[in-house]
DNA sequence: ATCGCTTAAATGGTCTAACCATTCCACTGG
DNA sequence: CCAGTGGAATGGTTAGACCATTTAAGCGAT
């Protein structure tokens, strides 16, 4: 299946190749790569060199490596933690002003519940009922439930990315959520009265969607998260002060 | 600035000591690590096993590798090739299929010419002139012109999220715009009918920006993002049988 | 003094060989 | 038949050496 590795930068044509055999579909999630000792005698190298090319690849989130007797590199499903991961440390890096990030997710959120409007199915329906429920539990906790209420918060919108269907949507509402949840912890202490709010935003989001109203569901979640958006903003600029 | 590395995987608990100092600031663009032998001893380890978490940072582009004297590693910009990078091994593993790219592409474009209609200067009013001059004449000599056309088509959009003045739509529609245009390469051969359409397409836009109608600009926009996915999907297809 | 060549030193890239830690499984003894 | 145990396979780590590349210092000729 492998070359022998060509000349300068050894470890990098052997990810190469190794990628390629993964993109391309000829390793498939739960391939087991040989061992090192095996791969060192492939690509005629040593096996300090072939653990480089295998770290870059772990990384690269390609494949996961297992200890013992029958471990070794098992090659994983692709998925979207890879972007989430990179936009994260971008996010991070870039030190992107939480209005930038607020007025990104304004709109994506309110894409995603478009999209996830005209894509519910049943088994969406009853998912959100669930949750919606999980939500309303918490909410009647007063404070002592606001941890679990935005715990449910999240998974909510996050369900909302799940019915719009479109993977690149759901990494990249993940990747907002937990960035944007730094500043919440830092800067926001929600309290029952924001909480009760926060439900009734979330209820009538799901009743438009029920509806079939993209445009109103889609316009509610906006609000909701605008609001919230501003709430934080204010929590910021005061402790700032 | 480091602390000595924990046990259990010790090459990612440098990884982690390292990145954070980059994220957090500590370690600036430019900066230079210590040497391999330095940091073997700073955190009382191999060189293997510094190497190893070397490796990792590299691919996760955080810093660059250079031989020599006077070499070593040095922390880069973070730009959004990383981004990329997981994107494309995405989409070319065919996790994310195109369409849903494309879908995410349109509204993205049409928010972030609706929030460029809002925050247009008149530095940027001459500056997408001169681009749109560009793609004029590019246009204006058939299809000799279709290559430089396509380069100035993407410096609009770019121009769009700079003029939008968010940073992370910025890195977002760069990410999105490397990755398409692999796809436009591979299966999209623009003649002269479409680069002359697309150029009116780009003249409404600009046109409705300057009148100051963000939603029609925002939906020329997306009606034109959506006619060239539209065009690429056929190809693909077509492509396919 | 300046230019150009040579050489030495610093650094990453690679290799070898060994030992440790973890895990699985077959074998053994009850 | 079961439990325990030990061996073998595998990744994780270390040490030490040598090579290739690059920079800069040193030196010599003009």
């Amino acid at each position: 299946m492998f070359r022998v590795a060509k000349q300068s930068r050894i470890y990098q044509d052997i990810v190469e190749q190794i990628q390629e055999a993964i993109i391309s579909g000829d390793l498939k999630a739960g391939d087991r790569l040989p061992a090192e000792r095996e791969l060192k005698e492939t690509f005629q190298t040593s096996r300090g060199t072939v653990r480089e090319a295998l770290r870059v690849l772990e990384q690269k989130g390609l494949i996961e490596i297992k200890l013992g007797t029958g471990g070794g590199a098992v090659v994983k499903a692709i998925t979207s933690d890879l972007v989430a991961d990179s936009l994260d440390i971008l996010i991070r890096s870039q030190q992107i002003p939480i209005r930038y990030l607020a007025e990104f997710r304004e709109r994506v959120e309110e894409d995603v519940v478009k999209l996830a409007t005209e894509r519910m199915t049943p088994d969406h329906r009853s998912m959100l009922k669930t949750l919606l429920d999980d939500a309303r539990r918490h909410a009647g906790r007063g404070d002592d439930g606001v941890s679990d209420f935005l715990t449910t918060d999240k998974k909510i919108h996050l369900a909302f990315a799940h019915i719009a269907g479109n993977p690149l949507y759901v990494s990249i509402l993940k990747t907002i959520h937990e960035n944007i949840q730094r500043y919440y912890d830092t800067f926001l202490k929600m309290k029952e009265p924001e909480m009760v709010e926060n439900l009734k935003d979330l209820e009538k989001v799901v009743a438009a969607m029920e509806k079939g109203d993209a445009k109103q569901a889609g316009s509610f979640s906006r609000m909701h998260v605008a609001r919230f958006s501003q709430y934080m903003e204010q929590r910021e600029q005061r402790k700032r002060v």
